[in-house]
DNA sequence: TATGAATGAGACTTCATTCAT
DNA sequence: AATGAATGAAGTCTCATTCAT
């Protein structure tokens, strides 16, 4: 059992003053959550059981269900909370910004430090948003990619402010998105399975994305 | 059930002189594994049962565990062949080609055929890839990685020389493999998804990759 | 939520000065039974809990136990008390009259009376009375048989008294006090569910079971 | 395990060439039943577990399952397709006489064969038509008392016959027909529970009903 | 050889009951 | 004294796997 829940924390700050009652409330909860994202982050959904749970947070398996309907609910709650928060954060990130530069800038950057700060969560979050949806039953996948769109819309949109000043070739900002993205998952999770290997952090990601890769002009693709 | 079976094909192709029963037997087990790819891209690995499978290619479920020595078998079969035989088809790209460029454009071009072809079992085999490792109880994930980093590996090899051949600018070559690499996966994805909103391409891809994104130089970042 | 228990004015009935302490016991405990009434006669015993009877009669389920044993002590106590207070009337009233044939129309008037003052009761007990014993571990039935065979008793004595005073037919006593039962309980359990279809009130059982059914005396049976 | 079971005949009767395979389905599906009846007749629906029914059919729980959908279905298999054959028999023993007192006549005598050829069986059934509906969640009670009032209304359908040709009293058919399913119920239920005590037959029940009760007519009701 | 009925371990889930506060 | 959070035993149900036919 971990003494510090991210999970805890995140439903504080929403209520100032809670009874007692209702901390220890969410303090449980929190508790929960923290060692099912250890296990489902280990093991997956299905090779979690509830006792496993149980055990290992050190409550009985009656207790989990007076928090959570189902072992369902515990993960969609799991990875819905955590997946909501992190895209308030990313658009937060963009909000702050004056220029759009800054914004993408502090996008990577602020993904960057996530990714770091929540390793185990990641693995579970890109899974569940490519994988096969039926891993919950009731569209889990479909939540996840609603966010997701909303997350990617609005890094679109500064794309297509970008191309409208022309400080970027012209291009889809949709695939744009997508590219930054992508490129970010990709180096980033590699950051995560090896830390030390490469020099991977944020300012790599946005040299990547914005420099040239090409030297020479008279590639034949 | 599907008449032609990708994987018989590939099991045929090993041994050339095969008895009437030996064949039978490829088709079969072929027959098995492309309804078994059918049912786990569509509902996951804990969502199919040996019934299911064995109801949909009109085999006793006795006759599934002549094939394969249980459900776990299926799956890493159905997935560690047919990743097998893509590799081998991006190995092979690379070396038919002359030049660097060359070599990395059909690459890019293969994989956007094997996206294309396989639409079904490419979401299954990248959420593998990125996926919890005990999907399977032993270490699907690991051979997956293996084969990955080979594959990877080959693509770095290319980077490498280009690097040294000044073509594209100096930056570490497996970090420039796993940005192809990400880039492809992502907008190749998205493609499968939705296939008529972008016009994703192989070229789209190597254009991305390789033209400069930015087009002012002095970008704060 | 009742205002008025009949359980409570039951317990308060046998003894006759009580504390404030005593008679608020006695009211919580009415109550409690009141709501256990309600929720048992609608959905059985096995599908009311006892976190559905704590919130509908406002205790908490600690406090459910200091009245009661257990659940199965509610569920007996709530038909025992009920059946024996029903009991107690109909004896009353056949002890009141003077001859036997206004103590028997009694007696009907009265169980006509309880049916209607106690709808939901009565499904309840009728089907505990036929019912498999060990819908309660422990001889609920049996406890129940006990209650019924006395008061079928007393009934059969007037009917005895009948038979040989030459009032009604000579047959068995017990077969007559169980046939007016059976009357009564199928005529007044079709009231219960039907009220306004058919006339049915204790004239017509009494009427029924004393008239002749039959006109012509030749019926081949 | 018995080795007869009623339940397996009546499928039987259904069908007269049955594969091996389908017999022995009807066969292991009647066993269940029979070992079913015994159970919850003795102990009730919530005091008999799936563990126990295998455990005496000498099934394993799976296979209870391949039969049944769940435990409920196995109640409600047992009870409807019992009634089911009951309500026919009752309705033949209407329909292959003349006149309405033969077709009255047997279908008391019917009733008091079947009251007697089971026994276990009946109990269920009057503790299940009479009782709270919520034993089975869903509407078992009311299959039943749809049965029921199918059953009755033939009855019905006589006694209006016998009122128009002055055979009996005028009282509404409905009424009558209630008052002799009541009187069977009731003696035929002691008969069951205490065979030797009473005389009680078939031809009792017609006699209590048909006859007077009341010799002298002054009775003050 | 192929079948699919049967198995039973093991998962999920509920809820009567307890007891620290 | 009253509460209701926590417990965990016990029930339902599923499904990978086996094996007699």
């Amino acid at each position: 059992m971990k003494n510090i829940s991210l999970f805890e924390r995140n439903v504080k700050l929403d209520k100032d003053k809670l009874s007692r009652k209702d901390r220890e409330y969410n303090r449980h909860r929190g508790e929960i959550l923290e060692v099912a994202l250890d296990l489902f982050s280990e093991k997956g959904l299905y090779a979690v059981t509830m006792v496993d749970i149980a055990k290992e947070s050190e409550f009985s398996v009656g207790t989990i269900y007076k928090f959570f309907k189902n072992k369902e609910d515990v993960y969609k709650s799991l990875i819905l909370e955590k997946v909501s928060e992190f895209h308030i954060i990313l658009n937060n990130a963009i909000a702050t910004k004056e220029t759009e530069i800054e914004k993408i800038s502090l996008w990577v950057k602020e993904k960057f430090r996530i990714f770091n700060e929540n390793k185990k969560f990641m693995t579970l979050y890109l899974t569940e948003a490519m994988g096969i949806d039926s891993n919950v039953k009731v569209g889990l996948k479909t939540e996840i990619k609603k966010m997701y769109k909303d997350m990617l819309n609005s890094l679109e949109h500064i794309f297509k402010q970008c191309v409208q000043k022309g400080i970027i070739i012209k291009e889809d900002p949709h695939i744009l998105a997508l590219t930054l993205d992508g490129i970010s998952n990709t180096l980033f999770f590699e950051h995560i399975e090896a830390p030390d290997r490469y020099r991977i952090n944020s300012e790599l990601v946005l040299k990547i994305f914005f420099n040239q890769i090409k030297i020479t002009n008279d590639l034949n693709l």
